[in-house]
DNA sequence: CAGGCCAACTAGGTTAACTATGTTGGTCGC
DNA sequence: GCGACCAACATAGTTAACCTAGTTGGCCTG
């Protein structure tokens, strides 16, 4: 693998990984092979795989569980592939109070701590 | 910097970053210090604040030019005609990891409670 | 002075090594 | 059989080193 275009080749794993999954050849939920695995196969190194990886995990598109493996992430919301503004707003909106709820939560359970400890 | 919460380094720095710019404290089309700068600033390594701006400019955010500098993305250099898609994206991945932050820190907190209780 | 050359910066890409941490499965002792 | 332990494998984070390539400015030569 790897072309010689002048594409960095963690940006071109990225892209293949990221195409595996809108077309379905990797399914929600599956498992992606091993680090070791996909270095292999891609012909690269094991730090561009993760590079790749990383990219893909930080855009939401793989979830990767320490000890476990590295999963396509499950929900059906990444679909599309182009977000909408309309979806960002949502979700902007849902964080915020998913945000706030749980700073609420936090402090609640903090103080109650932090009185037992005084004591 | 880098304080000692469980967030990686590379993420707080691009949190760091992209709240100065989304603040304004970097305005658009100014240059960010330069890598070895940064790296000085934060009191970290290279490679993380070359993975912190890696992330930002796989966002958008940032624009980094070969031999130059790194470059807040100017307005007018990607005239889509909407100013919200990426801050709109930027909002979003801040408030994603701030609710994966307190959510870690809530469970941590709560099974730290059940342990005390439990006994 | 003009032009080219070069050294010193810059970002970007790649690799390797190390640590930390979590999961899993097998083995060993009881 | 069961539990403890341990080795092997997994992701994740960090660091250091090396290479490429673009930019800039100064110096030196003609």
């Amino acid at each position: 693998m790897v072309k010689k275009t002048g594409r960095p080749a963690y940006l071109q794993i990225a892209d293949d990984l990221r195409e595996q999954v809108r077309g379905g050849s990797l399914a929600p939920g599956a498992p992606l092979p091993s680090t070791a695995q996909l270095a292999e196969q891609y012909d690269a190194s094991l730090s561009v795989v993760k590079m790749a990886v990383g990219i893909l995990r930080n855009e939401g598109l793989l979830i990767g569980q320490q000890g476990k493996g590295v999963f396509v992430r499950d929900e059906e919301s990444s679909e599309s592939g182009q977000v909408t503004a309309v979806d960002l707003v949502s979700e902007v909106i849902e964080l915020r109070t998913a945000v706030r709820d749980l700073s609420q939560r936090l402090a609640r359970v903090e103080s109650t701590l932090s009185e037992r400890s005084d004591q």
